[in-house]
RNA sequence: CGGGACGUAGCUCAGCUUGGUAGAGCGCUUGCUUUGGGAGCAAGAAGUCGCAGGUUCGAAUCCUGUCGUCCCGACCA
C-alpha cells in the first residue's frame, strides 16, 4: 500500500512542470473559484469540452487546464497519455465522448465563510483584538478573557483545563483570604485521600444517587483488576465521615472542625473554564458537632463566610439563602447557597453550605457518648467554595479591554510601565527603585521593562486585569513624579489618571486600590440591584425569568411541582429562598398559599 | 446526552463545493530606526492540514470512524 499523497511510479514520471492554460475559459465560471455547476464527480467519470481542448485526469476524468490544477493537468492532458496506464482506455477515445457542456447562467460562485460572529453595530466592534465585545457575546467574550489573559490554557485531557501562574496567582488570593476566614473561626485543614472505596460510598443512598451520574472509577492497578473500584473523589463527604467515626467516641471530642484544600473530579458533559471542568480545586470544609443546632449555626457562619469574601474580597455581590429541596445537597438536611448574578443575567452559585443532620452520621455511624450517658449520632456539616468563584468574579467585572480584577484578588496589584527614550533610560532604573520601595511596603508589583512599545504594554495589562498602571517616563523623572492610571475607569474618565510625587507614592497605591476595590463592589451591587425585579403576578413573573431579567424575587409557596412548572416553561428555578418579609400570602407562580420569598433565575 | 458548527503555522482564518507542489494577516527570530494607548523598514524561520481507516495514479479537499473544541438545550459547584 502506497504512503498517502506518494504518486504512483507510472504517473510519476509523467508529471510535467506547471505550464500555462492552452485556452482562456468559456466562461468565468470555468475558472476555479467558481463552481460550474454540477461538474460531475469522479464517480459519473465526467466529460467535458472547452473550447476545443479536451484534458482528462488519470482516472479519466476529463478536466480542463483552466479548472483543475497545473501540474495535474500536465500529467494526464498535455501528454497525450496513454489511459491503458490507467485502465480507463475507453475514456480515451476522445472522439467518441466529448463533447460540449453548457455553461450555467450565473455559475454557483462561492461565497466567502460568513466570519464567525457578525458584528455590523459599530458601537459591538472589539476594542482589544482577539476579545469579542462582552456585551456582543458573554460567552465567546469569557472563553477569549480566560485565555488571553493567561488564566488558564485548554489540555489535551478533555474537560480538564491547565491553571497557568496568573490564574493560578487568582487561586492562591483566594485561599488566602479564605483560608484566614477559616482559621479565625477555629478551623484547621488536612488532607484525605482522593480514592474513595465503591462501598464507602454507597453507604448514603441520596448521596450515592445525587452524584452516580458523574463518579469517575478506578477499575485497575497496573494490569490487575481491582476488586473493590475505587471512585476518584467527586466530593469528600465518605472518606471524611468514615475517618471522623473512628475519631468520635465522646462528647468531648466534639466539634470537629478540618478543612480540606482539594482537587475533585466530576464527569461533566460541557465544560467551561472555571464554571465547569471536569477536575476543579475547591476547598471542603467538614465539621461534626454534638448538637444539632451547633451544627446549624456552623453552617450559617460558614455561609457568611462566603458571603463576606465573595462581597469584600472579590467584590461580588451576591444573595445568600436557602436551597429549595430540589436544589439541595443530595444527603443533606438543608442547603444554603451565596448566588451571583452574571451580565447576561443567569445567576452562578458561587458557594454551599450544608446542614447534613444525622443522616451522614448514620451513614458512616459516627456516635459518641454524650454527658447524659446516652449513644448519639453526631450532626455534621460541609461546606465548600471552588475555583468556579473566579468565574463570577471575571464575569462580574471584564469589559470590552479584558479583565478587571478587584485589587484584594489581583496577583498583580500595579505594573509599572517606564517610557524610555532614545538616549534617555532613566525611567527603568526609577521605575525598578520606586518598585522596590512599593514591595517593601507590602505591595504586589512588578515593572515591566521588556522591549515592547508603551501602548503595546497598557493594552497587554487592561486585558489582565491588573488595577493599577504607573507610568513613569522622561517628563516624570524630571518632575519627580509618576501618572498613576486606574484600570476600572474608561480611557477619557477624569479619574482614570493621576499624577503623584514620587515621594509620596505608597500612601497614593494605598488610597487608589481601595477606591478600586470600593467602586468594583458599588458597581457590581448597583448591577445586581437594578436587576432584582419583584413580580407580582404570573405573567409578569414568567415574562422577567424568560427575559433573564436577573433575580427574579417573589413569594413563593415552596412545592417542587411549583418549581418543576416553572423550569419547565421559563428555563428559571429557584436560586435560593428566604422568610417572607410581609403579609404576603399567595404564590405568585402558582397561587398556593407563599411560604417563602424566593430569587428565580436561569442559570449556569 | 440530544441539536448545530468547527479542527489547516503560536493566533485568527482562506483554500475544500469541482482532488493535482501548503496560503494570508497577525505573532515569532535577527538588524536598524522607534517608544506617554497594541510602531516602521529589511531579511528570515515556522504546518506529518486533529487522528485513524477508505476511495484514487494522486486527498487539506471525497467517504467512514474517532478524538477534541465552541454554541443552543437537558444535567450539574
Amino acid at each position: 500500500m502506497r504512503q498517502r499523497g506518494e504518486v504512483a511510479p507510472q504517473v510519476e514520471k509523467r508529471i510535467l512542470r506547471p505550464c500555462e492554460p492552452a485556452v482562456e475559459p468559456a466562461c468565468p465560471c470555468m475558472r476555479g473559484e467558481q463552481g460550474a455547476q454540477g461538474r460531475a464527480r469522479d464517480a459519473d467519470r465526467a466529460r467535458e469540452f472547452i473550447d476545443g481542448t479536451v484534458r482528462l485526469d488519470a482516472q479519466g476524468v476529463l478536466f480542463d487546464a483552466l479548472t483543475a490544477d497545473e501540474a495535474g493537468r500536465a500529467v494526464v492532458a498535455g501528454a497525450g497519455i496513454d489511459a491503458g496506464e490507467f485502465g480507463h482506455d475507453a475514456l480515451l477515445r476522445r472522439d467518441g465522448w466529448a463533447r460540449p457542456v453548457a455553461c450555467p447562467r450565473g455559475g454557483r460562485g462561492r461565497s466567502p465563510r460568513e466570519p464567525r460572529r457578525v458584528m455590523s453595530d459599530p458601537a459591538l466592534q472589539p476594542v482589544v483584538k482577539e476579545i469579542p465585545p462582552k456585551a456582543a457575546d458573554l460567552s465567546a467574550w469569557y472563553t477569549a478573557v480566560c485565555l488571553k489573559a493567561e488564566l488558564v490554557s485548554y489540555s489535551p485531557v478533555r474537560g480538564c483545563v491547565v491553571l497557568r501562574p496568573y490564574g493560578y496567582g487568582l487561586w492562591e488570593n483566594l485561599q488566602k483570604h479564605l483560608d484566614k476566614a477559616f482559621k479565625d473561626t477555629g478551623h484547621e485543614n488536612a488532607y484525605f485521600p482522593l480514592l474513595i472505596p465503591e462501598g464507602l460510598l454507597l453507604k448514603e443512598a441520596e448521596h450515592v444517587e445525587g452524584f452516580a451520574p458523574e463518579v469517575a472509577w478506578v477499575t485497575h492497578g497496573g494490569q490487575e483488576e481491582l476488586t473493590e473500584r475505587l471512585a476518584i473523589r467527586p466530593t469528600s463527604e465518605a472518606i471524611i465521615g468514615v475517618m471522623y467515626a473512628q475519631w468520635v467516641e465522646s462528647y468531648r471530642d466534639l466539634p470537629i472542625l478540618i478543612n480540606q484544600w482539594a482537587n475533585v473530579l466530576r464527569w461533566e458533559k460541557a465544560t467551561r473554564p472555571f464554571l465547569r471542568t471536569m477536575e476543579f480545586l475547591w476547598q471542603e470544609g467538614h465539621t461534626a458537632h454534638a448538637h444539632a443546632a451547633e451544627a446549624r449555626e456552623e453552617t450559617l457562619k460558614m455561609l457568611d463566610v462566603y458571603r463576606e469574601f465573595a462581597e469584600n474580597v472579590a467584590a461580588v455581590p451576591v444573595y445568600a439563602g436557602i436551597k429549595s429541596a430540589s436544589e439541595r445537597f443530595p444527603g443533606a438536611v438543608e442547603t444554603f447557597s451565596i448566588e451571583a448574578l452574571m451580565p447576561d443575567g443567569k445567576a452562578l452559585q458561587s458557594a454551599t453550605s450544608h446542614d447534613l443532620g444525622q443522616n451522614f452520621a448514620k451513614a458512616y455511624d459516627i456516635k459518641f457518648l454524650d454527658a447524659d450517658q446516652q449513644i448519639k449520632y453526631a450532626y455534621t456539616t460541609s461546606w465548600g467554595m471552588s475555583w468556579r468563584m473566579l468565574g463570577a468574579m471575571i464575569m462580574t467585572h471584564g469589559d470590552d479591554r479584558g479583565l478587571r480584577i478587584p485589587p484584594k484578588m489581583a496577583p498583580l496589584e500595579a505594573v509599572f510601565v517606564p517610557i524610555v527614550r532614545k538616549g534617555d533610560e532613566r525611567a527603568v532604573a526609577a521605575a525598578h527603585d520606586a518598585a522596590k520601595t512599593l514591595r517593601e511596603a507590602g505591595f504586589r508589583v512588578r515593572v515591566d521593562d521588556r522591549d515592547q512599545q508603551p501602548g503595546w504594554k497598557y493594552a497587554e495589562w487592561d486585558v489582565r486585569g491588573v488595577p493599577l498602571r504607573i507610568e513613569i517616563g522622561p517628563r516624570d523623572v524630571d518632575a519627580g513624579t509618576v501618572v498613576l492610571v486606574r484600570r476600572d475607569k474608561a480611557k477619557g474618565d477624569p479619574e482614570q489618571k493621576q499624577s503623584v510625587p514620587l515621594d509620596q507614592l505608597a500612601q497614593h497605591v494605598r488610597v487608589s486600590l481601595d477606591a478600586i476595590q470600593l467602586s468594583m463592589y458599588e458597581e457590581a451591587k448597583a448591577f445586581l440591584h437594578e436587576h432584582t425585579p419583584r413580580a407580582n403576578d404570573r405573567a409578569e413573573f414568567t415574562r422577567l425569568c424568560k427575559e433573564r431579567a436577573g433575580m427574579v424575587d417573589i413569594t413563593w409557596c415552596g412545592r417542587a411541582a411549583c418549581e418543576a412548572h416553572v423550569k419547565a416553561e421559563t428555563g428559571a428555578t429557584t436560586r435560593n429562598t428566604r422568610a417572607l418579609d410581609g403579609d404576603e400570602t399567595s404564590c405568585v407562580a402558582c397561587g398556593e398559599a407563599a411560604t417563602v420569598r424566593a430569587y428565580f433565575a436561569q442559570s449556569y
